[in-house]
DNA sequence: ACAATATATATGATCATCCATATATTTCCG
DNA sequence: CGGAAATATATGGATGATCATATATATTGT
């Protein structure tokens, strides 16, 4: 008998670049990429959509072993997935290094840049 | 009036990823990141699908930019497009070291390896 | 004529989005 | 303290769009 207790299992490349290809998706992925961690509300605020709709996605990313999220009182904080391997977040560290001046992630950054009211994180995590 | 002959675009990010999202378009273009070049027939046989499928997919990697394409005699020669930006190159080239060795990639190197009245390219090319 | 490759069409499957609603957590106030 | 309102996040269902495959047909080169 196997007990599944929870397999950290890591995405195959079929399932990693099926999470890369929509642009939202992608957008987000390249924010959380350079700044570490975000929660849903500073996503909705930098990507200037629907509060459901990127949370469907970010629903997508976290199934498909993309990222995780942890829960910090009303907040969820969204990250690149520890057990991501490494030639994924080579992936992604071309990508941004490659595409990070050019629309829209420039204004991505910016948005999220300019955001008030934004929760902190550095201080108290 | 502006004229277009024909830019030599390359892919953006979404674009990009949304051809890599397939697994057969990925092995295809695997295979050719380690080969340089293939032919529909020699891609037809390592991937073990129909040709007209092979062909579709191709098409689409060639309307995205990703792929290039010469007309060798009978043969129709892909590779990966000559102006496809560095991040994307290395895009493919972190993804190819990563799962080089697993499944269905090896077995797909092996099939083009073994395959009998394979049209010479190195020689005449 | 024959072999290699491409395209057109039809069909079943999957996906993205929207709206409404549900759940969880904190704050405010009596 | 206790309960309602507010904020943050997630999900279910419906719908329109897109995609993948198969079959058939066309085109190109020898």
């Amino acid at each position: 008998m196997i007990i599944h207790i929870f397999p950290p299992m890591e995405p195959d490349p079929d399932t990693f670049f099926a999470a890369l290809a929509h642009p939202l998706r992608l957008r987000a992925l390249l924010l959380l990429q350079g700044e570490g961690e975000l929660c849903v509300c500073e996503l909705t605020h930098a990507l200037d959509v629907s509060q459901p709709m990127i949370s469907r996605h970010l629903a997508q990313l976290r199934q498909a072993g993309v990222v995780s999220d942890r829960r910090r009182g009303q907040w969820v904080y969204y990250r690149l997935h520890e057990h991501l391997p490494d030639w994924a977040r080579q992936v992604l560290a071309a990508t941004l290094s490659g595409v990070a001046g050019q629309v829209p992630y420039a204004d991505d950054s910016a948005a999220l840049a300019n955001m008030p009211n934004r929760p902190a994180t550095a201080c108290c995590a």
